[in-house]
DNA sequence: GTCTATAAGGGGATAGAC
DNA sequence: GTCTATCCCCTTATAGAC
């Protein structure tokens, strides 16, 4: 937030621009697909000029990134309002199932992303995770607080759904299996929930 | 196989090494990190030379894609020796197991390229569930002749299943994590096979 | 039928003008 | 601090030599 509000009615600054521009051009195209040039224009900022922002392409792909992380932060936040465990993990599952024509035409941004840059070897593969990690920290935080003895594996069973019925929504291009594999995730979650099941 | 074995002891025709080498490079970098150059240099055929056998970087890809499907074919096909339906679903979700490292690394082969190629519109996105589709179809087979109530669905949330579990394990490079989910697949298939819980 | 040379275009990145 | 002009490399694809 260098200079967010620089001027009354303005929009956002340069840098923002062009982090929102880079992570909507590279979720529905592809990382390597997206050119500096796509993000400058779609962000309305000169071409070369995005040099003046980012060293190198990697670093705005970190900072894409970065934002994810900040946006999976701002979701767990929310969900925390709820009263438990159980509403709270299905109310998670549900984001998907919202996002869903999204979802079903460009995958899960994290996921999409996240699967692109795991093939590197440069580092940007490593900070790929992030986002990812975030999510699955907080869903075993959830299973923890639920009592239940694996909360890191349960954690990753939940995302392993979520991350699959994404991957499968988007190349049969069918948003109801996102619904349904999330249906079928709430139920699972009932099951892990109920302590008489544990 | 129009030219396989046009000499005694000679490797493969360079069709056929061409399309395995990009299925291997598409795999492990990704389609659009792969250059033709690479695909021609690691079959060992002169670069500009590739554009003889296939028209377009395209039909390569279309290439590979057939290869997978037919790979899928001939893995279901030697599954269908084994006794049972449950036997069967549990040795296919044993094989993404026994790449884990490879899938760790590079993600699953299918799933990967798949969602790569999703997000275009120029119609390879819909070739590129041509794989995927026929697994899918294969397992939902198998829970049709368990008496499953919903062959399809249940197809879905095991491919999921597997897609997320390859998804993961490559974002975080854990191969174990790859181990934990076909392990949860394989109790699941019990509880879905066994007709008391039906 | 096989391969070389090269065209044509786009990409990331830089130097320096304003 | 902001932007323009441009460099250079790599990539796909083609034309035509062997």
């Amino acid at each position: 937030m260098t200079d967010s509000q620089n001027s009354e009615a303005r929009r956002p600054g340069k840098r923002e621009r062009l982090v929102s521009s880079a992570a909507d051009l590279m979720h529905r195209r592809g990382v390597s697909a997206t050119s500096l040039a796509d993000v400058a224009h779609r962000a309305d900022v000169p071409p070369g000029n995005v040099y003046y922002y980012f060293k190198t392409k990697d670093e705005l792909v970190r900072a894409v990134l970065a934002a994810q992380t900040l946006q999976v932060t701002a979701m767990t936040e929310e969900l925390g309002a709820l009263p438990g465990p159980v509403e709270r993990l299905k109310a998670l599952t549900s984001r998907w199932d919202e996002m869903r024509d999204v979802v079903a035409r460009y995958g899960c941004p994290f996921g999409s992303l996240a699967s692109e840059l795991d093939r590197r070897d440069d580092g940007l593969d490593r900070d790929a995770a992030g986002p990812m990690r975030r999510l699955l920290d907080w869903a075993a935080g959830q299973f923890r607080e639920l009592g239940c003895e694996d909360p890191d594996d349960l954690a990753t069973a939940l995302l392993a759904g979520i991350q699959g019925g994404a991957l499968l929504a988007a190349t049969l291009r069918e948003p109801h299996l996102m619904t349904a594999q999330v249906g079928r995730l709430h139920a699972w979650i009932d099951t892990v929930g109920t302590p008489a099941q544990r």
